[in-house]
DNA sequence: CCGATAAGGTTCGAAACCAGACCTTATGGG
DNA sequence: CCCATAAGGTCTGGTTTCGAACCTTATCGG
């Protein structure tokens, strides 16, 4: 008797696509969704081409492409010279407008599972450390932007950068990137389905306590408050999907 | 007063490297941390070539450069014709013997912090869900690995695989991934250090508390466990670094 | 007003990667 | 014994990606 007999189990762990699609494709949908979280937002100019090819680890003509593509879709317009650049031309829509899900509905649930775990742990490890006064306002800020957002696209877009900034100051790139691609699933679901206020005034109390909770360095609270919000979230998905 | 003013730092969680190496260095990395890992004991047969290409998105030339590349490196031989294929010529030598660390510093503790939160979030996944019989006794059969494990090495391998093994068993693939890739720098980390045997029975405990847990579906108690042992073990590795 | 400069636009060769067809070898079953 | 078969080995044409140099445009500062 030996593990040997579930290595077909095993196996299946680490012997997965080592990378999804190509770079191109990647590519856009990086910076699709960097506009639509409102990371850019409507009128910000993006960083100079060289700039966003080195950081984004692609070849300044695949970024192009990539660049072109956001062109055609209406995200951006590109302007020459000096001074010029590429700058975001996009306002949200409603929730509810987009007709069809972009990804298969396991790979959504499976972030919602996911999710439930890595948010909480950065809530955790953000209440964990000590904040820089540049990071707590930060957050202050974000959340203030959730709480006075006037249209519920502009809410959403907030709310997306409230658990980006809490993610961001725990300085791990791991969790940052985790809680990024989450974060990118979660937008394509609330995409697709109507949001009532009752729910979003419930997250905005969701919100204030887990932010609070970091403040004061309090991790428990911080994790255990993050785990109902997630909890919320996907039982509202997960019944309208 | 705007989010906008931080937006450097948020573009920074989403303008990352969109794949890390080549699909050629990835495919040798991914192959040789199963082959170490004891996903792929010692004397056992790699799936053939075409499958394998298919399982790690890579085309079959790709793969066999990395095949070629593990000859290379001593890890594996190969034999042609029906009944032939790669086995694996490898076994694990004592820790401490390597001589460096593969990876930056800074990835390496980054890791630490991230299993901190995903390694226990999988434990309360494993622990929430009801298990098939195969589930349980793969958990059951790796926890005996580690538990009578004759060498270090043997044990170090076994400790990997109930790890994966308790993430497998989640079915989440996202988590599976992130404490496959958590696993793999720890591996790293662990050739690079002695291990003391009072270390390697305090493990051991915990291990057991663990699976007991994930068996008697107490999730809180089984994050909680996990947590201590990720604690333990990030504190003697950090000691040690 | 005009040139240094900061941007986007273009081009080209090299390298990586892929998909598929085909060849070679060795074994196991009939 | 022998051949169908399951493996690894080889070749080829085509696509993607890269890197780096170079061109064009428009602004900002002196």
């Amino acid at each position: 008797m030996t593990i040997a007999e579930h290595r077909g189990e095993l196996a299946d762990a680490v012997l997965r696509p080592v990378r999804g699609h190509h770079a191109f494709e990647s590519c856009v949908e990086r910076l699709a969704t960097s506009i639509r979280l409102g990371i850019y937002a409507d009128g910000s100019t993006l960083p100079p081409e060289r700039d966003l090819a080195d950081r984004i680890g692609v070849s300044r003509a695949t970024l192009r492409e990539a660049i072109a593509a956001l062109r055609e879709a209406g995200l951006v317009t590109t302007r020459r010279g000096r001074g010029g650049g590429t700058v975001v031309t996009f306002r949200p829509g409603e929730p509810g407008s987009a007709p069809t899900l972009a990804r298969p509905r396991a790979e959504l649930l499976d972030a919602l599972d996911f999710r439930r775990i890595v948010e909480p742990g950065a809530a955790w490890a953000a209440a964990d450390q000590d904040l820089t006064v540049a990071q707590d306002e930060m957050l202050r800020t974000a959340l203030e932007q959730v709480s006075t957002a006037s249209t519920k696209a502009l809410h959403r877009q907030a709310d997306s950068l409230l658990h980006l900034a809490i993610a961001s100051v725990t300085g791990s790139p791991l969790l940052i990137d985790a809680v990024t691609n989450v974060q990118m699933c979660l937008h394509d679901m609330l995409d697709a389905i109507p949001v009532l206020d009752r729910n979003i005034d419930h997250s905005r109390r969701q919100h204030v306590a887990v932010v609070e909770a970091i403040l004061a360095g309090d991790a428990a609270k911080a994790r255990r408050t993050m785990e109902s919000h997630c909890d919320d979230t996907a039982a509202l998905l997960r019944g309208l999907m």
